[in-house]
RNA sequence: GGCGCGGUACCCAAGUGGUAAGGGAGAGGUCUGCAAAACCUUUACGCGUGGGUUCGAUUCCCACCCGCGCCUCCA
């Protein structure tokens, strides 16, 4: 996740929502009831196309009894809304009062990202009326159209059942972090449900995903941290740029990402294989560190920026980390022991080393990689 | 009631008119002094239920069941 260029407030931006207002007026997309303006949805006969809903069942003040506004339609949306007694109100030059709902965001968003923005994304439930009614608003005022893409995400689900205050059934990042569960892991465990799905959270889910966050950081440390043959020809590169294809057609499929990650884990399963049987050589570790470039740059779990995100949240900075120089010494002194098969001193410095934290991979070589849990 | 999304193995989940990707977990095995990691084998004659179309359906059509969202206010 990047941070974005611009974060904004609607409170800084009345005068440009005011400035719409103004052109939606000019071609009599409005009227005024009441010391509001209401936007006039007769008047944009492509309403509901996002939604795909039927206006023909809607008759006028058909739902507004206790409806405070006269309204021509009961479609129609309030585009700024007269004062009430005791509320705060900006005085602009289409009267005293404050914005609706719908009429920030195409404001703001057109003031960035111009009129017309190649992608909008949101809950699925704000497609309707919210979405609908920014098109009506942003178009009806342009004549362009507001949006090439929608991306509708899916709600999400907790242990299968939905998530609500009332059920008090959700959980902060601080909740989950503080149970031990990592960022990356739920980075991942979110990212791998594509986003039209109901994703449904569980425990369970956080710490399949911790695994499989595992497993592909396991391969990128045994990428840096083995030692390959030169001069192989082993048809790695071939592959690492297929699985790359693969990954990317994955994600330019409505981002699929559970296809990306097939692909992801389809190389690591060869690519392991390779290393196992001596084949992959030392010019196929580029290739391969850079589709894991590729990768990380979409799911960003491989470089393990955990202990920082966690200490930014103010969790970890209790907990004394085992210095390198310090693990460096223990292990020394471990491979003695192993030489003089010493196995009991052996298993004995790596419990130690476990307890700190420390996982330590022997390999055949004779060489030992070593990682923080 | 209307509109929409979904129901695939123990869990998560992809997918297609032609016979079920990937990950996790479990079991067995290879490697190892032992581990760990990695690799191999294994776990859906089956894809909510019942009909239909088809040479053939998980994939198309119809009906039904279940879960979730929107259809009113507020954002």
């Amino acid at each position: 996740m990047e941070t974005p260029e611009y974060r904004i407030r609607a409170t800084d931006h009345i005068p440009d929502m005011v400035q719409l207002i103004e052109r939606l007026q000019k071609k009599t997309f409005t009227y005024e009831s009441e010391g509001s303006i209401y936007y006039r949805i007769a008047k944009f006969p492509e309403y509901g196309k996002l939604s795909k809903i039927d206006l023909t069942g809607i008759q006028a003040g058909a739902r507004v009894d206790n409806d405070r506004y006269e309204k021509e339609s009961a479609r129609d949306f309030a585009l700024w809304k007269a004062p009430k007694p005791g509320e705060h109100f900006w005085e602009t030059e289409i009267g005293k009062g404050r914005p609706g709902w719908h009429i920030e965001c195409s404001a703001m968003a057109m003031k960035y990202l111009g009129e017309t923005l190649d992608i909008h994304t949101g809950g699925i439930d704000l497609a309707f009326p919210h979405h609908e009614n920014e098109i009506a608003q942003s178009e009806g005022a342009t004549g362009k159209p507001f949006v090439r893409y929608w991306l509708h995400a899916e709600h999400l689900l907790v242990e299968g059942e939905k998530m609500s205050k009332s059920l008090g059934n959700f959980f902060t990042m601080r909740d989950l972090y503080g149970k031990g569960y990592k960022p990356s892991a739920l980075r991942y465990a979110l990212a791998s449900v594509p986003y039209r799905r109901q994703l449904n959270f569980t425990f369970d889910g956080l710490k399949q995903a911790t695994s499989s966050v595992e497993r592909i950081r396991n391969f990128a440390d045994r990428l840096r941290q083995g030692k390959f043959p030169a001069g192989l020809k082993s048809g790695m590169k071939q592959r690492a740029a297929k699985a790359l294809n693969d990954f990317d057609a994955g994600l330019a499929d409505d981002l699929n990402t559970a296809v990306a990650l097939a692909a992801t884990f389809d190389f690591v399963r060869e690519a392991n294989i390779a290393m196992d049987t001596g084949s992959f050589g030392q010019e196929d570790v580029a290739a391969a560190q850079e589709f894991l470039a590729a990768f990380d740059q979409i799911f960003a779990v491989v470089k393990d920026n955990d202990a920082e995100k966690l200490m930014e949240l103010g969790f970890g900075a209790a907990q004394e980390q085992a210095s390198d120089a310090w693990v460096e010494s223990r292990l020394a002194e471990r491979q003695a022991a192993r030489r003089r098969r010493d196995f009991a001193k052996s298993d004995e410095i790596r419990k130690e080393l476990a307890d700190r934290g420390i996982i330590i991979e022997d390999s055949k070589d004779g060489s030992v990689r070593w990682k923080r849990k």
